[in-house]
DNA sequence: CGGGCCACCTGGCGGC
DNA sequence: TGCCGCCAGGTGGCCC
C-alpha cells in the first residue's frame, strides 16, 4: 500500500506523539508479521525515549535515546491509529506512551516489518546498505538515474520499483511518474535518452510532492475524526484508470502487466 | 548478476 | 446469499 508520500505522513503524524515521550508499554498480540518480531523488541523499547523519527524510502526510522533505532515498513498493508476508540481484528502492535497516548498497528496482510538496528549504523543493515538517493532530496538527478539504469534492460517502468535505483517509489507512483513525463514504461530502461530521464526526475519530484500535500491534508482530516494514517485516497491520472479517458490526449488507458505488477498507461501520450 | 516468478497473507469485489 | 477466482500500494528468495 503505502508509497514514499504515504510512509512520510505517517510519520509526520506519528512524530508529535512519540518525539521526546518515552514508552511506557508495547503490547505485540502476536509473535510474528511476515517474520517474527525481534525477542528483544519489548526489552529494547519500554523505558526508553524516542529521540526522533526518521523516513528513509518506504522504511520509518524511530530513534530511541538506547541507541537502538526501531525501523518499520507498512507492507501493503500497514496502518497506524492514535487513540483507537476500539481495537479490531489485526492490530498486532499497541503502543503507550508517559503522555497517555495509545497507538496500534494494523496489518490484515502482515506484510509488514518491524526490527531494529544500532542508531547511525543504519546503512549496515541490508535493506538500506544499496538503496538509491532520496527522490525528493538533492543529490536526485538525470546523473544519477541515467547511472543507475544505464546496464539495465527491464523496462523503465519496473526499473523504477527497484529501490536500489531510487527509493520510495512504489507501483502507483511509477505509473503516474512516467505518465507526467510522456514517457513509455515499455521503454527500455538503457534506451532512455538524458532528456527524458531529465523529465522522468522533475515528475517522481513533482508526483510525490502532490501526494504529500495531498496526504498531508487527508491526515488532518482524519486525525480530527478517528487518528488514522496509512491509506489516503489520493486523486490519480492513470493509476487503477484503465478503459478511462487520457485527460491530454483523450485516448484510452490501459493496463498491461510488467514483472506480475499491473501498469496504467496512455500510449499515445507516453512513447 | 540480471530478471522473471513465486511465496508470503487477508480481504474486497465482481461474476455466476 | 454464497462461493470462487482474481486482484491488491511490497519485499525477498529461488532459479535460469
Amino acid at each position: 500500500m503505502p508509497e514514499l508520500p504515504e510512509v512520510e505522513t505517517v510519520k509526520n503524524g506519528l512524530s508529535p506523539v512519540f518525539v521526546g515521550r518515552r514508552i511506557v508499554k508495547v503490547k505485540l498480540n502476536r509473535p510474528n508479521l511476515r517474520t517474527a518480531f525481534p525477542a528483544n523488541m519489548i526489552d529494547n523499547m519500554v523505558g526508553a525515549t524516542c529521540v526522533n523519527m526518521r523516513r528513509r524510502g518506504k522504511y520509518i526510522w524511530m530513534d530511541l535515546d538506547n541507541s537502538q533505532t526501531l525501523v518499520i515498513h507498512l507492507g501493503m498493508s500497514g496502518s497506524f491509529k492514535i487513540n483507537p476508540t476500539e481495537f479490531k481484528t489485526h492490530d498486532h502492535v499497541v503502543i503507550e506512551t508517559d503522555a497517555g497516548d495509545i497507538v496500534s498497528y494494523h496489518d490484515p496482510r502482515r506484510f509488514g516489518m518491524m526490527f531494529f538496528v544500532e542508531t547511525d549504523k543504519e546503512h549496515h543493515h541490508k535493506a538500506f546498505a544499496t538503496m538509491g538517493v532520496e527522490p525528493l532530496g538533492n543529490e536526485f538527478s538525470a546523473d544519477i538515474l541515467l547511472d543507475k539504469i544505464k546496464s539495465k534492460k527491464m523496462p523503465i517502468k519496473p526499473a523504477l520499483l527497484d529501490q536500489n535505483v531510487v527509493a520510495g517509489i512504489g507501483n502507483i507512483y511509477a505509473c503516474e511518474a512516467l505518465y507526467r513525463a510522456g514517457i513509455s514504461p515499455l521503454r527500455p530502461a538503457n534506451k532512455i535518452k538524458r532528456i527524458e530521464a531529465e523529465k522522468i526526475v522533475q515528475s517522481i519530484r513533482d508526483v510525490l510532492n502532490d501526494a504529500i500535500q495531498s496526504g498531508g491534508s487527508t491526515l488532518r482530516d482524519h486525525r480530527q475524526t478517528d487518528g488514522e494514517m496509512g491509506y489516503f485516497q489520493h486523486h490519480f491520472d492513470v493509476y487503477d484508470h484503465a478503459g478511462e479517458m487520457c485527460k491530454i490526449t483523450g485516448d484510452i488507458i490501459i493496463r498491461v502487466v510488467q514483472s506480475g505488477r499491473s501498469t496504467f498507461y496512455c500510449p499515445s501520450h507516453q512513447k
